[in-house]
DNA sequence: TTTGTGTGTTTGAACGTTCAAAACACCGAA
DNA sequence: TTCGGTGTTTTGAACGTTCAAACACACAAA
């Protein structure tokens, strides 16, 4: 049978230890801590200097306990299907702890309690249990039961994702239709003039506006454009994660038909991957020569196909960075966002659209889109604009 | 300007109130909590009535600061290479919050502060600050300065990723060997007689485990086998995730090479796509009929591919809760695990190695191997041995 | 009746910090 | 000499909970 718990309070050090050996008050060493402009330099110098010497740091429980900061943000992981998980989950949660510790908050992960999953559930756990400042939330669609559950419980959130007019708008959003608009003209500079676009899922916003943004400016370029599935054939469903068959199906007979695309995006790099499958298929070549393709998200993926895929990167630690900003902005002064923050990405150029060999430069782009501008791989970016969008 | 925090105590009710409403003390409701068989059914009832009625929840600060125990672990997440992140981070996390969740347990993570990206000073941040209960560290090397520190802390821990012979065997790991053994035996079952093996980052000790079981059952079973790179090459390091171009290079030159491999097993599943890559540039088709090819975790992209990919599914969800349930083993009853534990992996047999169709079962296996399970998509899934390593 | 024994409940104290207010030291002005 | 003012430091209390010990009571044994 083991000893039992027994902590040892480990080195633990208290406000008051440092106290008696800087010869001072609790009071002055909290006052050194959280306001050093009240001590005097020189009892600042001596409290600093036992802080160190004992290897003192404030236990967190007791000072949340008396003076209500959490200092810790709480994420809700989104219960994504696990056949098709949210390709850049992992890379933004490093990109958000980061941020939240560059404010020295920490970041709480959460989610619901499986089987049943109820969010609401779960972000009233956390927040009656006060473990938390504010909350992260993730993957937001429109109309989101989420959002409406944290703002009726009044507690600081922000989200990942556009929330509707009629909600809140504590949002940081990519510019999902500027994106696929930004690829349109890349296609364009290259002298593509029927372009195709792969979609899935186009119930969620982001994939939505990717399809919007495509068709827009393709249209506003004088392109022939065709985007799949097309809207109401049961190939929407089919065209998603779970078998690519369909998508691979109904590229291929858009290649076969007599107005074949020279060119392809594709809403997420993983639906790239079927339309190189398509081309092949085919008996066609990706890349240049051949029929260019473009994905979106910019994961590992896009080096390891061949030809190297162009993709849309996503500027992850300035979503974190926004993110934190405003729900630490609410937190600490209650200032609540009137309005979303749409950030801009950036298209990397690799083989697949832009040149066999990858690290070829752009030739004489004095076109009417942005300039490109050589990304660190020695692939050529193009970002898209930034805005501000309003309520 | 704002009008200032003013935290309103959202509707969180403390324990006194319960108490009045219940007509009882402070204690019994805590004792209701936390030790119901100390307290007469009926106050039972009637303390939990007021808790439902009043939607108590203690206040995590003040339980943690009185009790010590914090109810959270840590996770300190690995600071990998952007190019080529561990595939399966967002899988893991999932898994080990869920697992966490059952135990009443939070999962709090955190990282180096960037840029220096000093492990040891992020735990003992963490640490000082009593924060966490015990810490989770992943992608463990066999010395590893972050294994040392948190034992020299002598902080409660677990690792996802084995530790060498001198130090603690806090961890659980899969059986990299035995998985890559797997792969062997399924593609002897098919009839392969000459195979190959595409590694990379040969320094990790997982890798280095799946090239040795790979070896290692190939020489077992009688088979001609071919690993690459091959030691001692600069391909090492080429092959890994910055260009995929000298993998695809080496894979190619065996496929022409006079002993010209079947089969392909690859060390992971972006890997398992170089090979794709380099059997259809020599004009040979991946599946049963040209070269079988398999990767290594599972990931969404095997299901994108064409044939889709047969792959080695690692079991997340067994991993974290065998971490969770060893680490609250040191911080409940001080029980320091002696040994570690391995787990087994399960082969999802898919187009790239099995059959044309997806979906097709195993006909007449009645093999030396480990029998055939049907998975959950209509794969053909067989598991590998479990064992529990002694220290 | 007294004494013990166990069960259920209450009371006082403590966890380590910050808030709020009071105390102190010092300075220059009245 | 007194007074107010300012800057710095200290003191008492509080945050909400659990620990440790004390208490009340019923019941059995002495």
């Amino acid at each position: 049978m083991p000893e039992g718990p027994q902590r040892p309070r480990r080195g633990a050090s208290t406000i008051e230890e440092v106290a008696r050996a800087a010869g001072v008050s609790r009071q002055t060493v909290s006052n050194a801590l959280n306001a050093p402009q009240r001590v005097r330099p020189e009892t600042l110098d001596r409290v600093t200097a036992a802080i160190r010497e004992l290897g003192y740091q404030p236990d967190q429980s007791a000072r949340s306990l008396r003076s209500g900061a959490r200092r810790t943000l709480g994420y809700l992981a989104p219960v994504d299907d696990p056949l098709d998980p949210n390709p850049l989950m992992a890379g933004f949660l490093e990109a958000l702890v980061d941020a939240a510790g560059a404010e020295g908050q920490r970041v709480l992960l959460f989610r619901p309690a499986p089987p049943a999953g109820d969010p609401a559930a779960a972000i009233d756990e956390l927040v009656a249990a006060r473990q938390v400042d504010g909350l992260v939330l993730a993957d937001v669609l429109a109309e989101d039961a989420r959002i409406a559950h944290v703002a009726r419980l009044g507690v600081p959130f922000v989200s990942f994702g556009r929330t509707g007019p009629g909600q809140p708008q504590h949002w940081v959003d990519i510019a999902n239709d500027a994106a696929t608009a930004a690829v349109v003209r890349h296609l364009a500079e290259l002298g593509h003039r029927r372009i195709g676009y792969l979609g899935a899922a186009e119930d969620l916003p982001w994939m939505a506006a990717r399809r919007a943004g495509f068709l827009a400016e393709a249209r506003r370029l004088g392109l022939s454009a065709v985007a799949l599935p097309a809207p109401g054939t049961a190939g929407a469903a089919a065209a998603g994660p779970g078998g690519s068959g369909p998508a691979v199906t109904a590229v291929r007979a858009l290649l076969r038909g007599p107005e074949r695309p020279t060119a392809f995006a594709a809403g997420s790099d993983l639906l790239a991957l079927d339309v190189y499958e398509a081309v092949r298929a085919e008996g066609l070549v990706v890349g240049p020569g051949g029929v260019a393709v473009t994905g979106f998200h910019d994961t590992p993926l896009c080096r390891h196909l061949h030809p190297a895929l162009t993709s849309v990167r996503l500027p992850l630690r300035a979503i974190a960075a926004a993110l934190v900003d405003r729900l630490l902005g609410q937190v600490r002064d209650g200032a609540v966002p009137s309005a979303g923050a749409e950030l801009a990405t950036e298209l990397v150029v690799r083989g697949s659209s832009g040149w066999p060999l990858p690290g070829r430069q752009l030739a004489g782009d004095g076109g009417a889109a942005a300039g490109g501008q050589v990304a660190a791989d020695g692939a050529t970016a193009a970002g898209s604009q930034a805005t501000a969008g309003a309520g």
